[in-house]
DNA sequence: ATAATACTTAAGTAATTACTTAACTATTAT
DNA sequence: ATAATAGTTAAGTAATTACTTAAGTATTAT
């Protein structure tokens, strides 16, 4: 599946910025506007969007604009893939250490 | 600190390329020299070395050369690093839902 | 109606990224 | 000694990134 690596290269990308990650880490204490994103960040508005924009094209951010204000909220799923690609590769190195160890059991037997 | 957001900056951005990805999967099945690890990927061997050398300055990777081939293995420490990261929001997140949860089951006993 | 708020768009720029090819350096095999 | 192997260094390039400032556009408050 090509379409899934290139997910994880959008949602890693988009996690390797310490901008979009205070933005996500704020959006996990609950939903956020624009400018509240922006308040802890030292940049220009536009440059949040930006990062804002990054974020929804990951997945890892939803919004929708109500009046003259667009509230953002973390698309837990997306943060959820990540997580669980690096699971896997843990998963697989810990098993693969286990049968090592097993090995390493069997010789000292011997 | 400073330094823990440069480091997720780091490994988030060497997670964030599907040829390291694949390198650092391949690591996951074992060591594997830099020849190894260039088989399967499409370019060539100086690019892997590239690749080779964000994921050793994330700290995803260590390698030591003996004779003349460099032998690379994963260091899963960094891995959990980024891997914790995510886990930490998904629960405040999580909890979050908790909390909401409560509350409307609060409310409809009203 | 006017002004203030909250965002949005556009355009430009310096730095970084992901490659490439060509040339080179050790190490091991013959 | 010569050649083959395994990796390395250097230099160049096209594309992408992370901003910036300036100039908008709706919405809401006065």
């Amino acid at each position: 599946m090509q379409t899934q690596a290139a997910a994880l290269d959008r949602v890693f990308h988009a996690l390797a910025d310490p901008a979009r990650r205070v933005m996500v880490d704020r959006l996990t204490r609950g939903p956020a506007s624009v400018g509240d994103l922006a308040k802890p960040l030292a940049m220009s508005l536009p440059a949040v969007m930006q990062h804002l924009q990054v974020l929804e094209i990951s997945g890892l951010v939803k919004s929708e604009k109500i009046g003259r204000v667009r509230t953002c909220r973390i698309e837990p799923k997306a943060l959820r893939t990540a997580e669980q690609w690096i699971a896997d590769r843990r998963t697989f190195w810990e098993t693969r250490l286990d049968k090592l160890g097993e090995l390493l059991a069997e010789d000292s037997k011997e």
